[in-house]
DNA sequence: CTATGGCACGGATT
DNA sequence: AATCCGTGCCATAG
């Protein structure tokens, strides 16, 4: 109360200062789509602040195209694969689908085996909507509402093309797209469409067996019955083969894709459910083709620049009265506010572009790759307090190459790597292996870690214990 | 007797 | 100051 009092008769000091502060803090700690409602809040409560549609670059303010970020910001100076290009990329439509999925929230599909109620329809919507047209969201987001607990699309598309008079090969376009996000293969109609899907994906970076794709999209029957001589002769090959293209599908594709990365997602008996936002961060390749340079998008929600309404100031200057006060309150408010968005782009843009430095290998080969990392470090780097860095990493989420959204507090997760490790041993080992053993193993690649650690990992995996995957592995076999 | 999970402690991190 | 994390000890189930 008596603060205000102060403020207002020592405004030519810069009582500035500790609000201006303050209000980065909070700035900083918010989502960009949390940003998003702020501003609007503001821009209803106080008159001095405007909105023009005049876009600009947060970094350079060079005039903008309608759509899209600064062309200039976002453009590589080489083609340097190590280079990595930074930068803020205002939008507007981002935002506008978060929850927009229509009128039955409880069809959610849940698996019964993950404790992360995690709304698959978003989740999936929200990896695909940079990538589409205005009009294909619409399709996207009426294909995601009719997925049913396997993650199959359980919607004539004929209805879908009636509902929204467009063409089928319009839908297939979007379908297309949406099965190769996250849960992958997500919104096939069948099963023999979604292994289909996954192969197409893992042929572009992996060898793949022959007859592999003929078997599932013809035989699939045959195969599931594990007439396994039977295909052999009709194909014209050996029983051998097909049976490495059986152990192939066992292995590295989900017939379900809700049921993948999807549904056991780790940590079985974590009451703290993972609620992904809109992400904040998107890092991609240049051109969607890797290889090519990192390209980080710091999400930053505007339909215009922010500024001070010329108006208002002008108004200011030729009235006085009992008004005076009260707008140029207004006024600094409004100023304060542009100041402090502009801080705030800015320092997420620093963290970027070190975090990306330091877990360049992480975001490109995976999680193995993970560099341990703490929040004091980068702010030494960067010459901050701990608590900014603190501030700009909780709550937010970052969108990898791969399309997967993750929090981007994973880049400080310390024992990721060595539980991504772990996972690898398991996987493939040739029995069942107990903490102790899995301990010495991981000695080999150079962890040590205490027995009772490697426990606690394979709890966070959702991993069985040895005994019990005795069993799982009899069975699958 | 062995493998594993629960509890709690201390140090690091936020 | 509060929280998280790795670890040691111990009880218990198999």
């Amino acid at each position: 109360m008596s603060l205000h009092r102060y403020q207002g008769q020592h405004q030519t000091q810069s009582p500035m200062t500790s609000a201006h502060i303050a209000q980065t803090m909070t700035l900083l700690y918010m989502t960009s789509t949390e940003l998003l409602q702020k501003i609007d809040s503001e821009l209803s409560k106080n008159p001095a602040l405007e909105l023009i549609n005049d876009r600009r670059c947060p970094m350079c303010g060079r005039k903008l195209p309608a759509q899209g970020p600064c062309p200039v910001c976002s453009q590589p100076k080489t083609m340097d694969p190590d280079e990595t290009i930074v930068f803020i990329s205002p939008r507007d439509d981002f935002y506008s689908y978060s929850g927009q999925h229509s009128s039955s929230p409880n069809e959610i599909p849940e698996d019964p085996f993950s404790a992360i109620n995690l709304d698959l329809p978003t989740y999936v919507l929200r990896q695909v909507a940079p990538e589409l047209e205005k009009d294909e969201r619409e399709i996207a987001a009426m294909i995601l509402t009719n997925l049913d607990e396997d993650g199959f699309l359980n919607i004539d598309i004929r209805d879908i093309c009636r509902f929204h008079h467009t063409s089928p090969s319009k839908v297939e376009t979007v379908l297309k797209k949406i099965q190769r996000c996250d849960p992958l293969g997500v919104g096939s109609r069948d099963i023999v469409e979604a292994l289909l899907v996954q192969i197409d994906f893992l042929s572009e970076t992996n060898t793949i067996p022959e007859f592999i794709r003929r078997t599932i999209s013809e035989d699939f029957n045959m195969l599931s019955k594990r007439q396994y001589h039977e295909l052999a002769r009709k194909l014209g090959t050996t029983t051998q083969k097909i049976k490495l293209v059986a152990q192939f599908i066992s292995e590295n594709l989900n017939p379900f894709p809700a049921h993948a990365s999807w549904g056991n997602y780790r940590q079985p008996n974590e009451n703290t459910p993972e609620v992904f936002n809109q992400p904040d961060i998107l890092i991609s390749f240049l051109n969607k083709t890797p290889g090519n340079p990192l390209v980080i998008e710091i999400i930053t929600p505007s339909r215009g620049t922010l500024r001070i309404n010329p108006l208002f100031k002008k108004a200011l200057k030729e009235q006085s009265g009992e008004n005076q006060e009260e707008w140029k309150k207004d006024i600094d408010k409004a100023s304060l506010l542009i100041k402090c968005i502009q801080q705030r782009n800015n320092t997420m843009r620093q963290l970027m572009e070190i975090l990306v430095a330091r877990q360049k290998s992480f975001i490109i080969h995976g999680e193995t790759y993970l560099e341990p990392i703490t929040r004091v470090q980068i702010a030494d780097e960067l010459d901050v307090h701990e608590s900014t860095i603190s501030r700009a990493v909780s709550n937010k989420t970052v969108q990898l190459p791969n399309n997967k959204i993750i929090p981007m507090a994973t880049f400080f997760d310390r024992s990721l790597a060595v539980r991504a490790i772990m996972r690898e041993i398991i996987q493939n080992e040739d029995y069942p292996m107990n903490d102790t053993d899995v301990r010495q193993s991981l000695q080999k690649h150079g962890i040590t870690v205490a027995r009772r650690t490697v426990a606690k990992y394979r709890a966070m995996e959702g991993i069985l214990p040895a005994h019990l995957r005795r069993i799982e592995k009899f069975a699958t076999a």
